[in-house]
DNA sequence: CTGCGTTATGTCTGGTGGGAAATATCGCAT
DNA sequence: ATGCGATATTTCCCACCAGACATAACGCAG
C-alpha cells in the first residue's frame, strides 16, 4: 500500500501584474458553462458571489474579448454563459493540463521513488 | 509585434494538507545548493530568514528523508547543503518543468491565438 | 574565553484578502 | 404594478499571514 495516492497537478499561466490563469478560474468557467449562473457556480465551489464575480471580472479583462457574458433580469432573474472565446480558452487550458500531465509521468515516477509524503503531522 | 511575450509556467505538485512542492521551494533548494547557506539563499530571493527556514522545514518534513542538512557554529558560523535526496528532488522537479513546458507548446499556441492580455490597467 | 556568523525559535504587530451583509438594478411573469 | 431571482457594487470587519525584531545556542578561530 502506497500512501502517496497522486500528487495533484496545478498549472498556472502567469502573465505579469497578477494576471494569472489557473485551476480555480478554469473550474469556475466550467461551472458557469454548466449552471448558466455565476452565483450557482460560485456556490458549487464554496465561494462567495463576490469572489466569483471578481474572478469573472479578472477573466474578462485579461483577454481582448470577454470570456463570460452575463445578463440581468428576465424570467429567471438573469444568468451567465461562456462566449466562444471562453469555451476556447477553457478547452485550451484543459488540453494544456492533460498534455503536461502526460508528459510529466516519467519525472513523476522518479519523484515517487523518492518517497514523498511521510506523515506531515502537525 | 506581439504583446504577449511569454506566459510563465508555474507547476505545483499538491499532496493534500497544504503539502506543496512548487517553484519557490525549488528555487530555494537551488540557491541553498549554490550558496551553502539558508540565510544567503533567502536573501538572494528577497525573503526573510524566518520564511526561508520555514520553507526548508516544510521541505524536510514532506519527504521521508530530509532534503537539506544544516549545521550551526564552526568557522563560518554554520551552513546548509542539499542531501542526495535533495538534489534528486530538485532535478526531478526541473525535469518535470521542462517536459511539461515542452508538451504544452501546442495548446499554448492555441491560447496565444486567442490573444491573452489586453491592457489590465488598474 | 571572547567574538563572530549562522542556524533555530518565539513574540508582536500591521496589512490585506476575503466573507457577510446591505443595497441597487434589471427584465420578464403574473 | 408588483414580485422574483439573479447580477452588480459598496461598506464594514475580522482572521490570518508575513515581516520585523529579539533571543538563544552553536562551534571554530584567534
Amino acid at each position: 500500500m502506497s500512501h502517496t495516492p497522486d500528487p495533484r497537478f496545478r498549472i498556472r499561466l502567469d502573465y505579469g501584474d497578477g494576471v494569472v490563469l489557473g485551476p480555480g478560474k478554469a473550474e469556475l468557467l466550467e461551472r458557469i458553462a454548466g449552471t448558466g449562473s455565476i452565483s450557482a457556480a460560485g456556490r458549487e465551489m464554496g465561494m462567495s458571489y463576490k469572489r466569483a464575480w471578481q474572478l469573472v471580472e479578472a477573466l474578462n479583462s485579461m483577454f481582448r474579448v470577454p470570456l463570460v457574458l452575463s445578463s440581468r433580469g428576465g424570467a429567471r432573474g438573469g444568468g451567465a454563459a461562456l462566449t466562444e472565446a471562453g469555451e476556447q480558452v477553457l478547452a485550451a487550458y484543459r488540453a494544456l493540463e492533460n498534455s503536461a500531465k502526460e508528459a510529466s509521468s516519467q519525472p513523476l515516477a522518479t519523484l515517487r521513488a523518492l518517497r514523498p509524503e511521510a506523515s506531515a503531522r502537525k
